[in-house]
DNA sequence: TGTTACTTTTGTCTAGGGCAAATCAACAAT
DNA sequence: ATTGTTGATTTGCCCTAGACAAAAGTAACA
């Protein structure tokens, strides 16, 4: 009974859909619960935290075939061994130090959020919102994966910290003065709409690009996560939206991106932007037609500078 | 082609699982979708926005057998009338006047969001923010979801409502003083640890909470939404919280709230409370045992109040 | 009015089969 | 060496149909 859950319980723990749990079972012999008396499936702990291993190189690139049957330890190492690669290749964008991230990641460690946020907070006054994005948050979030998966930080810290960074981020957006009030409204232009398809609820890439972009005198609108696929059409429509920003974090369903990426883009008028970004590897390997991906966070400003010459030119 | 969905685009769209919906169509019938060339299931708009409805009925009580085969027309005017009977139960609680409610909704509806927050922030500085949240916020909450019902409302703008008012909830939170600065620690117990289940995305009914239970003096600390259970019980010990709040929506799954509870409750030390609120059914219906619900947000003063009064006896 | 026992309803689990899309591996052609 | 093509393999998701426990409803009784 201790530690024991039911499929549905490590489905919700683990982001692996039912039916895929009973598959694997079929065809690779792991996981193998037990059973309770009525002959329901009951994984105990130890499979659960492979699961959750197996789930995270799944994430990122790897396949199940390879992996499934290797013991935990080589899980383990190769999880580690894929974020040094990873990392060493977006190497010029980490400007942010070993040692500033160690502070930061000592201050949430040992629960002192006061803190922590303020010493945030000072780097964000003394470096100007853009750096702090792109240099301090987006290395810092990278990161955090990695510490979380060498047992060097809790979820629930994770959480935590990501709670005091997106009050941070928010706040700083709101003190970027709206281009629109005063001027002409063409000057703030692209209307720019921001959310997450229903299955993702990381709201943090969303607000990193809300805040390059409102830099750039854009005017912003969020509808936070988890907006329907119909809704996020009828709203452009609404708000006459000239660009649907949209963010995907690794664990998202890589399918239900490209589906949910076409169904959108089947509802939108024509001439409305789609532009996404984030971890998710479809983006990466098989993009739809007619979506524009953001690599990196520098590519926003860009992408902005180029929809205005775009415009101007017509 | 135009508006047919599979069947996992209608489990996510409608919240109901596959499962359900396969075992619907055999036993009463409905929804009897098409078939595409591989014999799957793909579901016509009309049916999708009945289960739409039908879902909402389901969460507020109502039982399948009774309402499936029931015309779409008639579900809504049954959804319309179960609405009107449980506003005027609490209506007690509804001090905010049509006349201001429409007020804001007129605002949200042409879409000018600058003079709602306007508008919204004026009140709160009125009246006061225990008062804005029972009688504002709330009842606005409400009667959201039944403007959407009668189509005077679209989702979108249901979202964007609800981000105006969590950012206005936040900084109102911000700028209540912090109890325990400057005083001895004892006084700014309870520490309460507020959050959500993973399945639950909805973070108004926590924001209400904390703002609640800041202006009690409590030391709040929020995980944020969609935190796993066993992260949440860490959290708890991580943190010494006296006291873990949690928020239910009436969306949430009945059974993944019980089995959650309980899940929760087993993994958490003793003398540590579990305080739920929210719209949630099953918090009315089959509270486990050892769980404190609050059934109106008044409640939170007087659970706070109850348990320094209990501490102190000992 | 409240408690107990029986019946129906309902969601979620089970098994094992099947298929299309994605990926891999081998080879051919620039 | 790189690119394109083809065929084989992998993989997730959907299918049917049966089963059963827990919840809700109903009836009988105290």
């Amino acid at each position: 009974m201790p530690d024991m859950l039911s499929i549905a319980a490590v489905e919700r723990d683990t982001g692996i859909p039912k039916d895929t749990l009973r598959v694997w079972e079929r065809r690779y012999d792991f996981p193998i619960p037990l059973r309770d008396k009525n002959d329901d499936r009951i994984y105990p702990a130890d499979q659960i935290e492979k699961l959750r291993i197996l789930k995270r190189l799944l994430d990122s690139g790897f396949r199940p075939g390879r992996i499934v049957l290797l013991p935990i330890e080589a899980l383990k190492e190769l999880s580690l061994k894929t974020n040094q690669t990873t990392e060493t290749n977006t190497h010029s964008l980490s400007i942010i130090s070993q040692g500033e991230m160690d502070r930061y990641l000592d201050l949430l460690r040992s629960h002192q959020t006061e803190a922590l946020r303020l010493a945030l907070s000072t780097t964000l006054m003394k470096i100007g919102l853009d750096r702090f994005v792109v240099e301090i948050v987006a290395p810092l979030i990278r990161n955090i994966g990695e510490y979380w998966a060498n047992g060097k930080l809790e979820i629930h810290e994770e959480h935590l910290f990501t709670e005091q960074i997106k009050h941070l981020l928010r706040t700083a957006i709101n003190s970027v003065p709206r281009g629109h009030i005063g001027q002409n409204e063409e000057s703030a232009r692209p209307r720019i709409l921001l959310t997450t398809f229903p299955q993702e609820p990381h709201s943090l890439g969303l607000l990193m690009a809300e805040a390059l972009m409102a830099l750039e005198g854009c005017s912003c609108v969020s509808l936070g996560t988890q907006t329907p696929i119909l809704e996020i059409a009828q709203a452009a429509r609404a708000q006459k939206a000239d660009v649907i920003a949209l963010s995907f974090s690794s664990q998202m369903n890589q399918n239900q991106v490209v589906d949910g990426l076409n169904e959108l883009k089947s509802k939108l008028a024509p001439g409305v932007e789609l532009w996404v970004g984030g971890e998710n590897q479809a983006l990466r390997k098989r993009t739809p037609e007619g979506v524009t991906v953001m690599t990196a966070l520098q590519d926003i400003s860009l992408n902005v500078k180029g929809w205005r010459t775009k415009r101007s030119d017509n």
